[in-house]
RNA sequence: GUCCCCAUCGUCUAGCUCGGUCCAGGACACCGGCCUUUCACGCCGAUAACAGGGGUUCAAAUCCCCUUGGGGACGCCA
């Protein structure tokens, strides 16, 4: 049988962490076994969902490389679909019309929980046998005794009661679909076969389980993923930051340490740490997936990107430092000059942003460096001046200005003063860069260039006051 | 409140399906040390968990029950 997934996402709010794990695991599970994804927007609540958000969550997706094979499809777009199948309940008698007003459905809901009961709607317009009219809405009509039982894959064996259960609205007043109807009717005409969702979702697997028995049409495997908590243990929400997967982009993280990261938030392969998407494909399976919710670690979020950071290529990491580097500069860096600088950083740096940022000095012009006046304060001093006029003269006398070539230079310089490197090396690091920290000063040499070198050292000596 | 789900280091987790190989393994974070031109990286090391209580059993992190704790859901939201 092929297997054939799905990600909906109601166009209310950004792609977040949550749900690009959910699309994650769909995407995963489909791809892995030759199956379909489908992207799907649940957009029937008009009132709260925008095209922008819409847009956003196709950002999202694109941005993490999780291509889906179908889709999107609107739920706005297929209106009558939906009703065809309200009608076809009506008909077999396993809906009806309610005109109950929506302040006496919170009264009875108030009275219940007050008794110490789960807060129902009490089925009042059951055997009123109403037809169409203004301001009624269309109820499934929930059989009163019995259990919905179903095999979770991630949870194993689920029971409800069905008096947990009341009779809930499938169709607003306004004539829109509402969700349990929706999801029900897409997923069974797109040939959804397996529906791996958030732990929010457990408690409406019954009553859509009734839907597709009363519809006629076959289950699909049903499985729940532990909600992601923040680190004070509740649902992840806005409180804790940043939820936007393209927020976690602005700050600097690769896609790929994103994938990584959410794939191992709930999910293990023994003790691997590290998966590409490809590793994920090859290697997923429902049978890893954890029971029990996790919390989001920023730290090992930053981990995981720090290891891609290192092991990418300066090419596939250039452009996107450039992005970044282009507001902070006021203009787009110098390509080439941004790929001789990344190499330098890609062991310090956890993220691309603070890659960017530790690395301006490297382009802004010498007269509008910052230099970091406690810097300027401890290392350049008398002496200094004397170690960094002297430094001017031996490299302007050299043409070649690699690593080897500086190292040598400047270690000639350190013997006939007989100095250790030591005592030159903070004073040059400020003189050359601004503060007293930075990638290994040879490379940063190299990387600046002649010229700038030059012109910087000099630059710094008119810093000591003589 | 009612119902559903869950419960291994601070965090993510392996182990639990087929009880012994687990005085519980890995990773992140944290703390020490080494390396060292700063900062990182890297390497080495340390601290750290089977929620509690009952069972079952020769033997339980692994099976059962209860308690406690946590999460979720109870919408004309999805």
């Amino acid at each position: 049988m092929s297997i054939v997934t799905r990600f909906p996402p109601s166009p209310t709010g950004y792609l977040h962490i949550g749900g690009a794990r959910t699309a994650l695991f769909n995407f995963l599970l489909a791809r892995k076994h030759g199956g379909r994804f489908i992207l799907r927007i649940e957009d029937t609540d008009q009132a709260r969902s925008t095209p922008e958000m819409t847009q956003a969550i196709l950002d999202g997706m694109r941005w993490l490389g999780l291509a889906w094979d179908e889709g999107p499809y609107l739920q706005s777009e297929r209106t009558a679909i939906y009703n065809d199948h309200v009608e076809k309940l009506l008909a077999s008698g396993h809906a009806y019309y309610c005109d109950c007003s929506p302040e006496e459905v919170d009264a009875m809901r108030e009275r219940a929980r007050a008794a110490g009961l789960k807060p129902k709607y009490d089925g009042r317009c059951r055997e009123r046998n109403l037809g169409p009219g203004p301001d009624r809405v269309v109820r499934f009509k929930t059989p009163q005794t019995g259990k919905i039982v179903f095999d979770d894959m991630v949870k194993g064996t689920i029971a409800w009661d069905v008096q947990e259960l009341d009779d809930f609205i499938i169709r607003r007043a306004d004539g829109s679909p509402i969700y349990q109807l929706a999801v029900v009717v897409d997923d069974a005409l797109m040939g959804v076969t397996h529906v791996l969702r958030g732990d929010d979702h457990q408690s409406n697997t019954p009553k859509q389980i009734l839907l597709y028995e009363a519809l006629g049409y076959p289950l699909p495997r049903f499985g729940h993923v532990p909600m992601i908590l923040g680190p004070d243990k509740k649902k992840l929400s806005k409180r804790h930051g940043a939820m936007s997967v393209m927020a976690y982009k602005e700050m600097g993280f690769l896609p790929e340490a994103m994938v990584n990261y959410l794939a191992r938030l709930g999910w293990a392969h023994g003790d691997d740490e590290i998966f590409s998407l490809e590793e994920l494909l090859e290697k997923f399976s429902v049978e890893g997936l954890g029971r029990s919710p996790s919390v989001f670690d920023m730290h090992k979020l930053t981990w995981v990107n720090s290891h891609y950071i290192k092991t990418s290529s300066p090419e596939r990491l250039a452009p996107l430092v450039a992005e970044l580097l282009t507001p902070m500069l006021g203009c787009a860096p110098d390509e080439d000059l941004v790929r001789q600088v990344v190499p330098l950083y890609q062991s310090r740096a956890k993220t691309l942003r603070e890659m960017a940022e530790a690395a301006t000095f490297f382009f802004v012009p010498t007269v509008d460096l910052t230099y970091d006046a406690k810097a300027v304060e401890t290392h350049l001093g008398a002496e200094a001046r004397q170690h960094l006029t002297a430094l001017r003269e031996v490299l302007a006398g050299i043409t070649d200005f690699s690593v080897p070539a500086l190292e040598a230079a400047v270690g000639a310089y350190l013997n006939a003063v007989s100095k250790p490197f030591k005592a030159i090396a903070q004073p040059l690091r400020v003189a050359l860069t601004g503060g007293t920290v930075s990638p290994g000063l040879f490379e940063t040499m190299a990387v600046l260039g002649k010229d700038r070198v030059l012109e910087r050292l000099q630059h710094a000596a008119t810093l000591i006051p003589s």
